[in-house]
DNA sequence: TCAAAATATCTCGAATTCAAATTAATTATA
DNA sequence: TATAATTAATTTGAATTCGAGATATTTTGA
């Protein structure tokens, strides 16, 4: 009945947690591994994909408040995989963009992490990953409309 | 193909991501606005449901480390809503235990927590809720594994 | 055209989370 | 027993994340 109903939901989001979790876990061990933390990976690979950024639209992206790039940004800086760029037309913003030493940094270790999230997801077949990507995808959306009321 | 296949499971990861992403925002935006943090709620869920624990359980049960659960069950303490009592038999355990005022607390926000979260999953069919639940079970047991490795 | 208000961006300090060190109890063995 | 080694639990301090404030720019309207 209505009330099952309500287990199943309870059930559905306990479940999709762990997974997520899990999940995490074994990809945040590689990253830490490289001598990481899942922030600045993250930014890194935003950086290597889509060409430099200002910091504003990192924080936008990687949902990130504003006071943590910051920190990230100068974290990676230290490291001399980015560096920061002053933007001319506008002093208020800075770039940052991605060094020789962070691509190539990264693209020594991303075809192991893409091939950790492929040994997690291979346990579904082809048809099931997709079915499994629309309902999920639809359990995102009904989040995000919630959120707005 | 096999590049394919990849595709998909990066796919399904960044859409796992992201619905975990909203659905906690949701979850968490109501719990703040009763002035928890969401580690707070979820070791007074602990306690409401699973009876007095000791701190250390507590810690395996919601996987937070050590350090933290004192931080938090501190949190807890203070606005009264658990008391720490000491173990008789084991001088080095504490036991964690809701107050009545905790019990009163948390039964007043519980039936609309709940009904989030059943709002959030009821765009999804019975079966769905059904189907998605045994297949994201299946990624998080994979994941499971893969860590261990 | 200039001043005030609104907007955009970044950094600093507070809050949260975690890892390492500390303390206590138990077990093994001399 | 008594001592040392192991295991268990908690707290302290460091690292990360976030929210509020400081600074720079743009827009509005007098």
């Amino acid at each position: 009945m209505g009330n099952d109903s309500i287990q199943q939901s309870l059930k559905l989001f306990i479940v999709l947690s762990r997974a997520h979790r899990s999940m995490n876990d074994v990809v945040n061990k590689y990253i830490a591994k490289q001598g990481l933390n899942p922030t600045e990976f993250a930014v890194l690979e935003l950086l290597y994909h889509k060409g430099e950024q200002p910091l504003q639209q990192i924080g936008g992206k990687i949902l990130l408040a504003s006071g943590s790039i910051t920190y990230v940004v100068d974290k990676l800086e230290q490291k001399e995989f980015l560096e920061r760029i002053a933007c001319k037309n506008d002093r208020r913003v800075t770039f940052a963009k991605i060094t020789e030493k962070g691509k190539t940094f990264i693209e020594s270790i991303f075809p192991d992490h893409e091939k950790k999230i492929d040994d997690i997801m291979n346990v579904l077949t082809s048809e099931e990953k997709e079915m499994a990507t629309e309902l999920i995808k639809k359990i995102g959306y009904n989040a995000l409309d919630q959120e707005q009321k």
